[in-house]
DNA sequence: CCAAATTAGTTCGTGTTAGAACCAATGTCA
DNA sequence: TGACATTGGTTCTAACACGAACTAATTTGG
């Protein structure tokens, strides 16, 4: 059996390091005058024709009770608008306004600009191990949910 | 330079490592009947005789100003008190109760059970690499800060 | 010894979060 | 065709979250 000596440290690594991201992402983020959750969703609706707001919960992550007010927000700001859907009517096409496209245009760039900045001398083979421990890790927790 | 391409890829590995962490590990702590930020800070002033505020928003990553809130609310449930401090009186000693302590005795060893149950088939060898992986990806995005 | 900078906490405003209860429209099946 | 489950969204509640402005107490400098 496992115990918490052996999985916390790995633990405490992921949670401090998702930190370190976070703290370093928002910081751009909010000085674009933007919410990390906003930028998610401006960067997930930018360049699309839209979504539905079911489709749009998957991509950020975000809860639908949630994504109501989140989107609510952008809506009172002109960033998105919610339209009919074409074939299905109980369904509603969440898109950007034409600020809203301004808006991805210069926010999306500049974040991944700052975002280019930390991983400057980050090798190719580095990134693959990145990804291949963390999907590993990943995996862990999933498999073990219903 | 960087390119997107190249980090993106990492990038949404973490977040969706963390949310699935998140998920998994916050399942058990809502069966507990508490929220995240209650079971950090029942864990950390557990077997502890309290601490600073400061001290306990340095471990549990939480801004002092959210912290007055949730220390707040675990007073009015009883689990945790306030105190003079010892030597400073400008400083707080915000230490569990009896009632606390009971508390962290129950869920404490509920949720590392939880936990090793995921990780029952991870190797250290495994577990190193984790670590290794993740404080690696972390000083990334900490060098980079003032 | 007093004014200015620091430190520990609280308060406030705005926004995000999950989950549960809810509503309306659609689909299913007997 | 009519009860019934399913699906897409909204509403509600309680709790976090952050940053900025604030208070009170302690240091530090001159």
């Amino acid at each position: 059996m496992s115990q918490p000596a052996d999985f916390l440290p790995t633990v405490q690594a992921l949670v401090q390091c998702y930190q370190a991201f976070e703290a370093y992402s928002a910081a751009s983020i909010r000085a674009l005058g933007l919410t990390p959750s906003q930028f998610d969703i401006i960067a997930t609706l930018g360049n699309t024709s839209g979504m539905t707001a079911t489709e749009l919960g998957e991509k950020t992550l975000i809860t639908k009770g949630t994504l109501t007010g989140v989107v609510d927000r952008q809506v009172d700001r002109g960033w998105v608008e919610r339209a009919a859907h074409g074939s299905d009517p109980s369904c509603q096409n969440v898109r950007q306004t034409k600020s809203g496209e301004v808006l991805f245009a210069k926010a999306f760039p500049a974040q991944m600009a700052h975002l280019a900045a930390c991983f400057a001398d980050a090798s190719t083979a580095e990134h693959t191990r990145w990804q291949t421990a963390l999907r590993a890790l990943e995996r862990t927790f999933r498999k073990e949910q219903p």
